[in-house]
DNA sequence: GAGTTTGAAACT
DNA sequence: CAGTTTCAAACTC
């Protein structure tokens, strides 16, 4: 059941989970380090080089989900169900450990925050556990501290953060400790053994062990499916199973309000599986049928149903529909399972397991790229990390202004809350109508609906009739979702049927431009007060990556993306005559003007003024997507340690457009040194194109990038393994470290070869996170070693995942970004503090 | 609901 | 890579 790969049988532990190699790793980790990746930009074939995650896993046919997903039902979830339907709360038959591995793995990314305070040692029996139940209990009840986190715990609120970092590193604190718990209990579980824990032993407990026990878990689970698979399995495991094994879990016993018998839960998810079996398409009726009468359930039960688990119910119609949870093999049939047992439960009683699910979910924060979102109500507003306002609309208020609200304190909501407002349904997370409402009624109406906000759920689907929908023009491909019933197109081809056709494509896309999938607006964080802008425009964070090129809509239209986004423009923009009211472009245009200049100027970027370092400050701010750029390439986790060379980054290199050709030399090696030298906003602005060069420049790390005007139309794909940051703050260089393997965590030294680093003050080793999941650890020991780091955003996109970690100083906030492929991890520094 | 406008995406 | 065309959403009537 081992996997050679991974040395499950880690050495344990330190006692303490300071000790652990995670906080190790955490506490040594810079803020960047790329990676260098075998990756060849210029084929396809790199994608096909991942190992684990290899596009081919990841996008399988949807036999091949639905296989995984039913023998993961089978193996792993059924095996829980079946334990607790049986035992009804004894969980003593409950079998394997593949199962246990399957919780555990749901625990460690469902963790969530101050909701939990049950203690470990209340877990004593596993089954009636409380800390198992406590979970649940608590997450319904959307008590106002909800502040539940998804699941990979991702992140945190942000607010708090930005206020009190006490506060938050408190909170994270908990949250480690309550992942502990989970862990330990886990442990236990598998081990057969009592549960030890105590509270204050949870505190003991250690790290080390719990990450050596949860991949030891995992890896046997793994054992149990294809190598192939397995990486996605986990995160199908992760995403989707975390709730409903966790509700599982927690057992049904545990909750009284659960009228709803697990079994009878169970009973339905195997029918749908049954079905999925043989139906395999998503957009077949049962599928529907079952999410319509989800819905109906969650609207009829609506008065009892506690906010979260309308949010929830959202998000895993989200996820349903997104071609990347699909495509990571989580398969309807996961999702639909999850989704009615926990509607169902959830329409009889408020409080469930449910909720949990739904955290487990956000964390991983799949991304689509929300189309829909409308600038109603001001969707800067929207932006509950940024600030907190909810949206205006009436009917968005109900469902939104609650999820927002809950996600205020959510982690993670980065990710997903972020990018939940912009799809109105499909990507926007009020999925519901996907398959359900829309049916009924005309495209046109469900993008009436959409527009007006009086149907927050409506759904907006394409009306393609040329392109088949398998461009970006179309918005049910762009988002990464299929186009369904709802759509009006014509010739379509996106459909689960056609899912080779799809996912080529969407190769094809990417590989032109990555960041083609990757969301177009990103609300970080609010940096109003600190960046000085003006609090009721669109934080500075959060930008439309790319910029629009308005001319005739003022940026005042939906036409325009940024606006239609709900952010301000920006420097990146090529609008004319722009009157964003979300924040106009004109007024950066000045101080963008100027950093340019002296962004081409510097060529010491050690030496920054503190000028120069705000405006970075703010133009960074501006478009923290821009960073947002795949860089780290497949990795294979033999070849996952990389061994980092140290970068200094002396001269930080500007980004140019880039070009790809360059790139690919950079691959070969391990590490990269990124170094900012000032960038001009244009230089942000054209990040994405300048990736490339950037790449190219981060093989020799002395060099500092010009950066060239900005063009923007298109980004060049990232040939290059490596990832670079773009340098927006004047003078600070940036290091980019890669991220070491995760081995170092079970017990290597980590020493990290790669940092040696005279300029870094880093010297982590590699830490690989396998799976989404372990970002959840990542997530929660980033603040406690670095309270000025938040993870705030975690999603992925067609070939990897993508965490976005925001950085306090006091000028301001900088965001960091790390990406992942398979195995491999990605810091880049996105912004620069003080 | 049909037709127009718009700007991103795609193409050359 | 700049310019043009295509496309579908957004918008108007």
């Amino acid at each position: 059941m081992d996997t050679p790969d991974r040395a499950a049988a880690q050495p344990p532990p330190a006692s303490r989970a300071e000790d652990s190699p995670v906080f190790s790793f955490i506490n040594n980790l810079s803020p960047i380090e790329p990676l260098k990746s075998a990756y060849n930009a210029n084929s396809l074939q790199g994608y096909q080089s991942i190992n684990i995650t290899s596009i081919s896993s990841i996008f399988t046919s949807p036999h091949d989900n639905v296989h995984k997903e039913t023998r993961l039902a089978k193996s792993s979830l059924g095996g829980i169900s079946e334990g607790e339907v049986s035992a009804d709360g004894s969980k003593t038959n409950k079998p394997a450990k593949s199962s246990n591995a399957v919780r555990l793995f749901a625990c460690t990314s469902t963790v969530t925050q101050e909701t939990r305070t049950v203690t470990c040692s209340d877990v004593a029996d596993p089954p009636t556990g409380p800390c198992d139940l406590a979970q649940p209990a608590q997450f319904d009840n959307g008590s106002p501290d909800h502040n539940t986190t998804p699941c990979h715990g991702v992140r945190s609120d942000l607010k708090q953060y930005k206020c009190r970092k006490l506060d938050v590193v408190q909170t994270v604190k908990n949250t480690v400790e309550k992942r502990k718990c989970l862990f330990s209990t886990e442990i236990q579980l598998l081990d057969g053994g009592q549960p030890v824990n105590d509270s204050d032993d949870v505190l003991g407990c250690e790290w080390s062990d719990l990450i050596s026990t949860t991949s030891g878990e995992l890896l046997a689970f793994e054992s149990t499916m294809d190598d192939h698979h397995r990486g996605m399995h986990l995160a199908a495991k992760n995403a989707e199973s975390c709730g409903y094994l966790l509700s599982k879990l927690t057992g049904d016993g545990e909750i009284p309000d659960r009228a709803h018998p697990s079994a009878s839960g169970q009973v339905f998810y195997q029918e749908l599986v049954m079905g999925e079996d043989q139906t395999e398409n998503p957009q077949d009726g049962q599928e529907t049928i079952s999410t319509e009468e989800i819905q109906d359930n969650i609207y009829e039960a609506n008065g009892c149903i506690p906010l979260d688990c309308k949010v929830e119910s959202q998000q895993r119609g989200i996820r349903r529909r997104c071609l990347v949870f699909e495509a990571a093999g989580f398969s309807n049939t996961v999702v639909q399972k999850e989704t009615v047992e926990s509607l169902s439960v959830s329409t009889c009683k408020g409080k469930s397991h449910v909720q949990t699910q739904p955290r487990g979910l956000r964390g991983i924060g799949l991304h689509l790229n929300a189309l829909a979102l409308t600038p109603k109500g001001k969707m800067a507003s929207q932006d509950p990390m940024a600030s907190g306002l909810r949206p205006s609309s009436a009917s968005e208020n109900d469902v939104r202004g609650k999820f927002l609200s809950a996600g205020e304190n959510f982690p993670n909501s980065g990710g997903e809350l972020l990018e939940f407002p912009r799809d109105d349904c499909s990507a926007g997370g009020f999925p519901v109508n996907d398959h359900v409402s829309s049916q009924s009624v005309s495209p046109q109406k469900k993008r009436r609906k959409t527009d007006n906000g009086d149907d927050g759920e409506a759904c907006k689907r394409c009306s393609c009739k040329k392109s088949k929908c398998l461009k970006l023009y179309c918005e049910c491909f762009a988002a990464g979702v299929y186009c369904s019933e709802p759509c009006s197109c014509q010739g379509c081809l996106n459909k689960p049927i056609h899912e080779e056709i799809v996912l080529s494509t969407r190769k094809q896309i990417e590989f032109r431009n990555p960041l083609a999938f990757a969301p177009k607006v990103i609300r970080m964080s609010d940096a109003g007060p600190e960046t000085g802008e003006d609090p009721n425009s669109t934080p500075a964070s959060a930008r439309h990556k790319r910029g629009c090129n308005c001319k005739k809509s003022s940026c005042l239209k939906k036409y325009c993306e940024c606006y239609q986004g709900g952010v301000g423009c920006s420097s990146n923009c090529r609008c004319e005559s722009c009157k964003n009211t979300f924040g106009r472009r004109d007024a950066d245009t000045e101080l963008t003007e100027e950093i340019k200049q002296e962004g081409e100027q510097t060529e010491n970027c050690g030496k920054e003024k503190e000028n120069d370092q705000q405006k970075a400050n703010v133009q960074n701010e501006d478009h923290p997507l821009l960073d947002l750029v795949p860089i780290t390439p497949p990795f294979d986790l033999s070849s996952s340690l990389l061994k980092l060379p140290n970068f200094s980054s002396a001269k930080p290199p500007r980004p140019s457009k880039a070009r790809s050709g360059n790139s690919r030399s950079s691959a070969s090696k391990a590490t990269a040194t990124l170094q900012s030298c000032k960038s001009s906003k244009v230089a942000g602005s054209a990040i994405d194109e300048e990736m490339p060069d950037i790449l190219k420049e981060a093989d020799s790390p002395n060099n500092c990038v010009k950066t060239t005007s900005p063009n923007g139309k298109r980004v060049s794909p990232p040939h290059n393994a490596l990832s670079i940051s773009p340098n927006r703050k004047g003078g600070r260089k940036l290091i980019l470290k890669s991220i070491p393997s995760f081995p170092s965590l079970m017990g290597e030294s980590n020493s990290g070869s790669a940092m040696n680093d005279t300029d870094n003050t880093f010297s982590a080793s590699p830490l690989v996170l396998e799976h989404p999941a372990e970002w959840g650890l990542l997530e929660a020991c980033l603040p406690i070693m670095h309270p000025q780091w938040n993870a705030t955003n975690i999603y992925r996109t067609v070939t990897k995942w993508q965490m976005i970690v925001e950085e306090r100083t006091c000028k301001g906030t900088n965001h960091q970004y790390m990406s992942a492929e398979g195995l491999q991890c990605v810091w880049r520094v996105v912004g620069w503090g003080c």
